[in-house]
DNA sequence: CCATCCGTGTACCATATACTACACACTACC
DNA sequence: GGTAGTGTGTAGTATATGGTACACGGATGG
């Protein structure tokens, strides 16, 4: 499977091709890292970092955020304080979603986006 | 507000008014740690243990494990590799369902449960 | 009065997390 | 051939996490 790192670099190295400012050193320097980290990290001889820095990566090569998250085995703290707020609610729902196909989620988050219920 | 150890604390002593097994040390050797330990975290000396002690704790007390991680600061692993199969989905749903009043969530948690849609 | 339980205080510890600091070798440009 | 920029290797570090080990003083019961 694809790792952290391997996307990192793939998208990285893509905004590269017409940005010259995309390089390890300039991105790390934007993000808020030293270089060497960011080019461990991007070949996986670093873990993922920490979610505010990976939020500054997100945010510099446009990506999403709790797609980057994931793929570094998190989960972003402000939905991890909205499922906390009620427990026993969120997590019977996103149980029961577990297994629903991706069109049935997506159909419900349309349904309450909407008002439609 | 009360936090974990209060919590954890008061149902303790509950269950140990009609079971005597129900002490620090006797819990905290089911549980696996060092009475010490529990006490400290019971008072708030310490920061609430891992998500496995809390699972042993919440097994233990007959207390629901969702509760017990959120009143620690945590959400469970396996609602976060839930959400991480598909962060784009849950982020927004779960994000979408931030301000909804408890009984409309219960609808949708119960509406998905039963299949009626 | 002794054994056994109780809660708790003090001191320490192993591991993980999230990095920094700096040097090195290479390439490209003028 | 110096200067600027590139990626990367080595070494070290601060802080957090999640506990253990053991001793102490008090209550309880035979």
């Amino acid at each position: 499977m694809e790792g952290f790192g391997d996307y990192l670099r793939k998208v990285r190295e893509q905004r590269r091709s017409s940005d010259a400012t995309f390089s390890v050193r300039q991105l790390a320097s934007r993000v808020g890292v030293e270089p060497s980290y960011l080019s461990k990290v991007e070949r996986g001889q670093q873990p993922p970092p920490s979610e505010k820095t990976i939020a500054a990566l997100a945010s510099e090569l446009d990506e999403d955020a709790d797609v980057l998250l994931a793929l570094a085995g998190k989960v972003s703290g402000d939905l991890q304080s909205i499922i906390r707020r009620r427990p026993k609610l969120f997590a019977d729902l996103i149980r029961q979603l577990k297994d629903m196909p991706d069109h049935a989620v997506l159909r419900l988050v349309r349904e309450v986006r909407d008002g439609e219920w």
